[in-house]
This record gives C-alpha cells, sequence and structure tokens, in this order.
DNA sequence: TCTGGGGTCCTAGGACCC
DNA sequence: TCTGGGGTCCTAGGACCC
C-alpha cells in the first residue's frame, strides 16, 4: 500500500476563554469574553451572540449585554497550552507549533505504533480532555492546509478526518474564506469575480487570478485549491523578525510622550535579541495616527545592532522623520519598533560605526562597547532577581490598553 | 464609534551594479 | 538617431495569521 503522509491539526476551542472557565466553574455555560478594552477570546456561548476575537470591547457588550469580561490567568494559559501540546507530542516528535494552543503533528511514521491517524485523535481528543479538561479539535488529512481545514470544520470540540480519496469533493463545496490566505480584501475581491467556493475558485484560470491578486497569492490559491501543498511540518523555524508595540490612547506627540515610550519598546525587544545572542540590521518603526492610519520608517545599517540605547535612538529618528513627512498630525495612538535582517551573533555590532542621517553613531567605539556591556550586565541582574528590579525607567504605560508583560510574552514567537 | 500584540510574506519602485 | 537587460538590495505599504 503506498505511504500516504498523514498530517494532523489540532485546535484548542476558545482557548483563553475555556481556560477561565476550568478555574472557575460558575463561569461554566456562560457568555464570557477574556480581555478588556479588546476581546480577546470569546466563549461559545458569547459567540453564538456573535462576539469575536479582536471585536472592541464596547462592540462586544452591545450584541451581549451579559457578557462577562474576565482573564488575567496569563501563566495558566501557557501551563494548559503546552500540556495539551505535550499530549500529542506522545504521538509523534514532529509536532510545529503554530502558536500557544495550535499545533500540525506529521504522524505518517507512527501508525505501527498508535493506529490509524484517525485513531489517534480519537485518542489525543479524549486525553486532552480527560488530563488537560480542555476541549480540542482535531482535523486530519493529507496535507497541512487540509487538516487545518478540516479542524476549523470540526469545531467545537469535534474531529473532522478527510479521506484522500474524496478530498476535492470535501473541500470544493467549501467558501473560499476557509483558506490559509483569504482574509476579508481577497475575499472580496474574489466576490466580485463571482468566486464565493473553493471549487469556483480551483475553475478560475490561473492567469486571472493572478491579474486579480497578484503573481504570488494567485498562484498558491490555485495550487491550495486542488490541495497541492508542499509545505512539510517544520519541528523548529528561526525568526526572521522581533517587534515590540504599544497602543497609547490618543496622546500628543511630543517628546515627554515618545521617548519613554521607544525607550520601553526599545528595551523589550533589546533584550530578547540579547537573551538568544542575536542581532539585526534594520531597524523599523510604526506610527499610528489618532485615526488609526499608521506609517512605518526603517533603517538598514552596516552592522546588526542590540545594544538597548543605540536601538532606541535609532528608532527616534525614525519616529522623528516619520511626524516630519506629516506636520498636520498632532496626535499619535500606537508607537512600534521592529528589528530584522537577524543575525547569529550579537558581538558582530562592536566592530563598525555608521552613519545615519549624516550623523555618524559609533557602537564600534568604546562608547558602544560601553553600552552593549552595561546592557549585559543589566540583563544578569535582572535573570537573578526579576526584571523589574532594574528598568530603563519603567514607563507609565498605565494606560487601560496597555497590555500586562505576561500576555505579551505568550504571543512572542521564539527567537 | 474608532481596536491588542507579535509575527510572516508579498509588491512596487528606485538605486546601483554589471 | 533617447535606451538593452538582468540581478540585488533597500524602503514603504499592505494583507494576513494567531
Amino acid at each position: 500500500m503506498a505511504e500516504t503522509a498523514a498530517i494532523l491539526h489540532a485546535d484548542l476551542d476558545a482557548f483563553y476563554a475555556s481556560v477561565e472557565q476550568l478555574l472557575d466553574p460558575s463561569l461554566r455555560g456562560k457568555p464570557i469574553a477574556v480581555g478588556g478594552g479588546v476581546v480577546l477570546a470569546a466563549s461559545y456561548e458569547a459567540k453564538a451572540y456573535g462576539v469575536r476575537g479582536g471585536m472592541p470591547g464596547r462592540k462586544a457588550r452591545e450584541l451581549c449585554p451579559h457578557l462577562e469580561f474576565v482573564g488575567g490567568n496569563f501563566k495558566r494559559y501557557q501551563e494548559f497550552g503546552d500540556k495539551a501540546i505535550d499530549v500529542v507530542r506522545d504521538f509523534t516528535p514532529l509536532i510545529e507549533r503554530i502558536s500557544i494552543d495550535e499545533a500540525f503533528a506529521d504522524v505518517s511514521g507512527s501508525i505501527h505504533l498508535f493506529g490509524t491517524p484517525q485513531e489517534m485523535a480519537e485518542k489525543i481528543r479524549a486525553r486532552v480532555r480527560d488530563e488537560v479538561d480542555l476541549p480540542i479539535s482535531v482535523g486530519v488529512a493529507r496535507t497541512k492546509h487540509l487538516a487545518k481545514i478540516g479542524s476549523q470544520v470540526a469545531k467545537p470540540d469535534g474531529l473532522v478526518v478527510i479521506d484522500p480519496a474524496t478530498e476535492l469533493e470535501f473541500l470544493h463545496d467549501l467558501p473560499v474564506e476557509l483558506m490559509w490566505g483569504v482574509g476579508p480584501v481577497t475575499k472580496e475581491r474574489l466576490a466580485e469575480s463571482g468566486v464565493q467556493t473553493i471549487g469556483q475558485l480551483a475553475e478560475t484560470p490561473g492567469r486571472s487570478l493572478e491579474r486579480l491578486l497578484g503573481r504570488a497569492i494567485g498562484g498558491r490559491l490555485t495550487a491550495l485549491a486542488w490541495n497541492h501543498d508542499p509545505r512539510d511540518v517544520e519541528t523548529h523555524h528561526r525568526a526572521r523578525s522581533v517587534s515590540a508595540q504599544s497602543a497609547l490612547g490618543r496622546k500628543p506627540a511630543t517628546e515627554e510622550v515618545i521617548g519613554p515610550a521607544l525607550r520601553h519598546l526599545a528595551d523589550r525587544v533589546a533584550s530578547r535579541m540579547r537573551k538568544k545572542n542575536r542581532a539585526g540590521r534594520t531597524v523599523t518603526a510604526r506610527v499610528r495616527f489618532a485615526d488609526l492610519r499608521a506609517i512605518t520608517r526603517s533603517v538598514t545599517l552596516p552592522a546588526p545592532v542590540s545594544a538597548t540605547v543605540i536601538l532606541a535612538e535609532i528608532a527616534e529618528d525614525l519616529v522623528a522623520t516619520a511626524l516630519a513627512d506629516h506636520p498636520d498630525e498632532s496626535e499619535i495612538s500606537l508607537l512600534a519598533i521592529a528589528v530584522s535582517h537577524l543575525e547569529e551573533d550579537a558581538a558582530l555590532q562592536l566592530e563598525l560605526p555608521f552613519e545615519l542621517d549624516g550623523e555618524e553613531r559609533r557602537p564600534g567605539t568604546e562608547k558602544g562597547a560601553a553600552r552593549w556591556v552595561l546592557d549585559r550586565s543589566v540583563d544578569a541582574v535582572r535573570e537573578k532577581f526579576g526584571r523589574e528590579l532594574v528598568g530603563y525607567g519603567s514607563v507609565a504605560l498605565d494606560d487601560r490598553r496597555s497590555v500586562p508583560d505576561a500576555f505579551r510574552e505568550l504571543a512572542e514567537k521564539e527567537l
């Protein structure tokens, strides 16, 4: 019998909300939302009212007047997510963790040990239910893309196994927005061409799809619509960028607002890089204005950086450039710093001086080296005594919009 | 009545090189 | 006799994902 790949996609249901209902039995069966200003997760009881993740809290309350906002057990989310994924790991080491609550597994090589993919999926669901006490949905198919669609269709708390013999029949009846890579904009563009199902997309000539959506996306969607998904389960890949952002509400675009916020963001990004001995050559700053339009300014340096103060200074220059290009904007609502072009060895940054905006900076000089050494010693003290003890001025990001660091860490990817 | 935070990938235009 | 062609890198913006 021919070897057919068996990919499994496991996805915890309404994850943060389910953990809250697990921790507090009085919340079970009730519409709840994790978050505040914005809904991070909604229980199925809340989803029945139309409440969705990413929705403003105010709107969620309008849709569901009895909605209860809870949350804050961020450490527990990480713990339960890990426990559930570890159950999957018992069936194969070939695991690709997508996020805190979701993973792909290639179980092709585990069949002789644990039975058919369907039996493995059933065991996984039962064990997560028994041992972690959380609902998890699983999709099983020949490719990652189809397995993921399977788990979406299976929700809540279900299992969908897609037989390779009938996979296109299954796929082609489904709406295009279930495909990976089709969001609101692409969905709308397709709808304008009369394409609503994956089957209709499959029958659309590749050429017109590429004209409509661009070369890469058009080509990829055609392939996925025929279930040609070349992607393997990747057990570990390195991050290509590191970033941090902070929503500010509505603040005047002044040095008193911008300076401290950028130093705080630079500290988050740079200390994460140093922890993993990485540094990056491209620094990007993002400014969002009061009306939510956002712009970015970036610079690529001749040598990588990971020193907090240097990163902060570069970001301040970039934000100044961005604001100078928009002199009519007097209020900002978000600042962000990203570093990309990541390289392996942070010590590299000591080697070269470089210029920015005609003004020379010298990370390679004694001053640059001193900053790097200072950062390293701050890192070491924090390692020992905790992050709060040594701060680059712990910034008053006291806004209700600002989110606890413990939550931020849930979203961080391995560098 | 304006929505958090951390990521990936793609596109288009321009600079620069051969 | 107004102009070829390919490649790489950088910048800015945008769509999308969890």
